[in-house]
RNA sequence: GUGGGUGUAGCUCAGCCGGAAGAGCACUGGGUUGUGGCCCCAGAGGUCGCGGGUUCAAGUCCCGUCACUCACCCCA
């Protein structure tokens, strides 16, 4: 029996470097202003379907459908945006004061051939800011997501451009489809198809002939209505004036369909093809699309298993705990009830479930990164006492029944101010 | 969907020209009547991905298949 291909277990202690990149992620957006909204895990498939779009990847070839039992299409999410315009419409978010600002998590599914840092079940953490037409609103959302990057301490390229919108983009596509034809000739065979299909995809083909007819390639940029050619530069000011670096480039273009003037990537320079660790832009038609009112908006996802890859730097685990060590029989039972009340605590407690040996107990306390171990034998129940072991220095005291709580917060607390000796290594992956 | 690479112990991998399945780490026990790390000793653990073929003999050669992986497509 195997996972299914493209999904994984997260085991520890991965999963608690997993959920200490989660949790900062989020308390991040909520210092911004954003608040968790949690979705299901699947929509009816017209949501998709309308809010990416029928012509695009996703919705043609990647999603997970499949019919409920009275025969309505359903499919696993492949992302999230359209969800929660789905939720914003159904809901009447927007009465009750703009903008609203959301975050969201959790898995998200495509049917793809899986690759590094690409899977079919994969995590995304992503924020969206609903209601706000302004470049104020896209710089923010940027300037959110590279936050996040930078207090990992990940180094990305912030690559931006604007794909226009409902006046401008038509006619730009109708003069890229007219030079595509033109120069049919010389494209690849997929850039072929493209030309005709989707011809914006064409600009980020990787093969050299056609990126040397991409090179002479009208550019988006030139066609630019003037309010968005004015909302593209006064996002570049709002980032320069916020010293976040980035660069432009009119050909990153987006997958998905209601992506309106701002797209951007960050990017792991050091990543191997998909080098994508957080997209996003903005999407004016996306909640008039399913059925809302027209309703600008703008966010970005970004990719956990991406971001888990590229290797986030994260502070040592403080929780050092106590080991409850048993020596003889006899002294089982008051051990098991010492480590309750530790734990009761609120103190990390552990103890021997496999009837080892006083010895094979200490190493255990040992490999679990206790700090101290609290020891209870013959001696120590003849005396009503406790022998607290730090397990770092080795020096050893004992501890009367009543102080035993507060000793070992003590201790505890010590272990915590000073710089530990072991833990999680700055950089593991 | 299309290519390339790799499948041997829990993990990382060695295994030559076909000739008795190995190492390091990890794990368990011991070296101490009640004390961890280092060291020493011992032990447990493998349908060599699966199926077929060639051969006296296959982990090794051939064919098929599955899985993983990287890349294309596309994307987080």
């Amino acid at each position: 029996m195997k996972a299914p291909r493209g999904t994984m277990d997260i085991l520890p202690p991965e999963s608690e470097r997993w959920r200490r990149v989660a949790e900062r992620g989020t308390a991040l957006f909520r210092a911004y202003g954003y608040r968790e909204i949690i979705l299901p895990i699947m929509e009816y498939t017209e949501v998709f379907a309308r809010g990416i779009g029928q012509g695009t990847d996703i919705v043609q070839k990647e999603m997970f459908t499949f019919a409920d039992k009275s025969g309505r299409s359903l499919t696993l999410r492949p992302e999230a945006t359209a969800g929660v315009a789905r939720a914003f419409v159904q809901h009447h978010l927007d009465k009750a004061g703009l903008p609203v600002k959301l975050y969201y998590q959790g898995p998200m599914f495509r049917h793809e051939r899986p690759q590094a840092g690409r899977y079919r079940q994969f995590r995304q953490l992503g924020v969206e800011l609903i209601g706000s037409p302004h470049p104020s609103a896209d710089a923010e959302v940027i300037m959110v997501c590279n936050e996040f990057f930078s207090m990992l301490g990940i180094e990305t390229d912030l690559v931006i451009n604007s794909v226009g919108d409902g006046d401008c983009r038509p006619a730009y596509i109708d003069a890229l489809k007219e030079y595509l034809a033109v120069n049919k000739a010389s494209l690849c065979k997929d850039c072929r198809r493209r030309a005709v299909e989707n011809p914006l995809r064409v600009l980020d083909c990787k093969v050299e002939s056609c990126a040397r007819v991409i090179a002479g390639a009208p550019g988006l940029e030139a066609f630019l209505c003037e309010v968005c050619r004015q909302h593209y530069h006064e996002v570049a000011e709002l980032l320069q004036a916020a010293s976040i670096p980035f660069r432009r480039d009119d050909r990153l273009v987006r997958g998905l369909d209601y992506y309106t003037r701002t797209v951007y990537e960050f990017q792991d320079p050091q990543a191997g093809a998909q080098n994508a660790l957080a997209a996003g832009g903005r999407y004016d038609k996306l909640v008039e699309e399913l059925g809302g009112k027209p309703m600008p908006a703008t966010g970005f996802s970004i990719g956990m298993e991406r971001v888990m890859l590229a290797g986030p730097r994260l502070e040592e685990s403080e929780d050092a705990g106590v080991y409850v060590v048993a020596i003889g029989e006899a002294a089982r039972g008051r051990a098991f009830l010492a480590a309750n009340r530790l734990r009761s605590a609120g103190i990390r407690a552990d103890l021997d479930h496999m009837q080892r040996s006083p010895k094979a107990q200490m190493r255990e306390a040992d490999r679990g990164g206790f700090a101290c171990s609290v020891i209870v034998g013959e001696d120590e129940m003849a005396g009503g006492y406790y022998t607290l072991r730090d397990m770092r220095e080795g020096g050893q005291e004992r501890v009367e029944e009543s102080g035993l709580v507060e000793t070992v917060r003590q201790r505890l607390e010590l272990r915590q101010a000073a710089p530990g000796k072991r833990g999680m290594g700055e950089d593991g992956r």
